[in-house]
DNA sequence: AGGAGCTATAGACTGTGTCTATGAACAATA
DNA sequence: TATTGTTCATAGACACAGTCTATAGCTCCT
């Protein structure tokens, strides 16, 4: 009569019914058969509707069970997938992760922890979302993506921000500019020289111009470009000496294609950090891969 | 974590994850706040998943709060259908009433019930099943039909008979036969016309051939059909005397088409029972049908 | 007749899901 | 920067709903 029904009267009633017998449903949902028995005596009391036939060798439905029963069929298994999902979701046997960062962050540093994580778990999804810092902390902030990977420092009191990898920004030049390979220049000798330099809004470029302006110097690039690979490609083939990230070009430096230009002033580091929201939980895919880059 | 999950505490997740707020979700359930953030913290934990972010206006879905929903809603919507469909049941706005009997009981008997029971409640389908009495009880016992109505005496351990009117069956003849119209017969004397009866397997015929037996006479038809309308149509058109039920035949008897043949022996009145299956509940739809009729 | 199923009922107990009261965090006012 | 009104979380107390065990009644089968 209510209608203010127990939804876990519905699993006895569909295990009932399912089995053909309140023993056996019993035995199914770990109960003893008086309680199951009392329950589908709770449904139909709320009903005003008898359900079931009680005969000797069981129970069977009535019509009016049988109408009831073919809601409450689909109903419990939409659960029952669920709560594989959740399995599988917890196992992070499915699921996605959602990255924020730059290309060459991508490239350079994640590459070897996605490769990782994409193999213990391939049933996870990876988005990479690339985009400049602010586009990625407003990406962080609309849910987005699951976590940032960015140069710090980042203030921002919504975020909470891990500092990870060290990295470290130079100065390097191609066999063109081979005199140079053992020199020692200060920063004025430097801007005798054609210097190339990732585009505007990058965080490397605002640090190296205020590094130059503290001492005086306005560095003016010849060249300005969108990607790492760029910047390594052009001080290859000699059109200027590029400011990367010395981790960046470790496979030229170390075959010679590039070297790296000494200064007499030390360049600040860069700080890579992996933001994610502050009193935000995670998600299960992207706290098991935080704890695997740490 | 042991995903024995109390059912209930998807429906307080639905509310939660629709209204998105644990205030209002606690509304709708008639609860108070802290039950539904109890509720809420329990099926995170027993998942081992966090489901809502919690911020100052309400909470929203996590990604895998989402997944969940997904599955949820579908199985909650099904649930308030079920509910719905029952209240509509119980109200005999919907569901269907089956009765087996003969045609002559639907048409001379249930009828008029039948047409009141439809006007008052048009959304019961009704399903008419004829048959002879063996195949009613038959119908009853493998639950085609919920209840069925056919001449006594039945006597049954499975079934529960209900007494309704009392029949009489009588001889009745047309014009050819009207110098009949004032006599008063005997068994044999009413041997020398054609007499036209039921078909074998019905139960007036069984009982008549009986009352004859009963004093020594054999009672064989000239013409057996398989209708009341035929035995009415071949004695008006003067083909013999029909055994029929006086009731069936009131409208001929007044309007002089039909006459009731007088014996000297008085017939076995025959009554009409209503059956139904011991010991087992009638459909909501069945159990108002029998009120109905008494 | 006896036994082995099934379901229903009675009575006792436990623990879960309630409640109230309060705290803490945040947002939108003044 | 207080003030007020939201939100959700937590603590502690309590009642009763949903369990259990034990038993009875019924039907079917050997």
């Amino acid at each position: 009569m209510s209608m203010n029904n127990n939804y876990e009267l519905y699993k006895v009633f569909y295990w009932a019914a399912k089995t053909g017998s309140l023993t056996q449903a019993a035995r199914a949902l770990y109960l003893t058969q008086p309680s199951v028995s009392y329950a589908i005596k709770q449904l139909e009391d709320s009903f005003g509707i008898t359900l079931f036939y009680r005969n000797s060798k069981g129970v069977s439905l009535t019509q009016e069970g049988a109408v009831l029963y073919s809601y409450i069929e689909q109903s419990q298994i939409l659960i029952s997938l669920a709560e594989e999902k959740m399995v599988a979701l917890k196992n992070l046997d499915s699921g996605e992760l959602r990255i924020g960062g730059s290309d060459s962050l991508f490239k350079h540093y994640l590459l070897p922890y996605l490769e990782d994580f994409h193999q213990q778990h391939p049933g996870i999804k990876l988005y990479l979302n690339h985009g400049t810092t602010p586009e990625i902390i407003a990406y962080l902030k609309e849910g987005t993506i699951d976590l940032g990977v960015v140069r710090m420092p980042i203030a921002d009191p919504l975020l909470e921000v891990r500092e990870s990898i060290q990295l470290q920004d130079c100065f390097v030049a191609g066999g063109r500019y081979a005199k140079l390979k053992d020199a020692v220049l200060s920063l004025d000798m430097l801007l005798q020289y054609p210097v190339i330099l990732f585009s505007r809004n990058s965080r490397a470029r605002m640090a190296i111009t205020e590094l130059f302006q503290s001492y005086g110097y306005l560095l003016k690039p010849e060249i300005e470009v969108g990607s790492v690979d760029l910047l390594i490609e052009f001080a290859r083939k000699g059109l200027g000496i590029s400011y990367v990230t010395r981790e960046f070009v470790a496979k030229e430096l170390e075959e010679g294609s590039l070297f790296e230009v000494q200064l007499d002033v030390e360049l600040p580091p860069a700080h890579v950090g992996i933001m994610i929201m502050r009193n935000m939980p995670l998600s299960t895919a992207a706290s098991k891969f935080m704890k695997l880059v740490e």
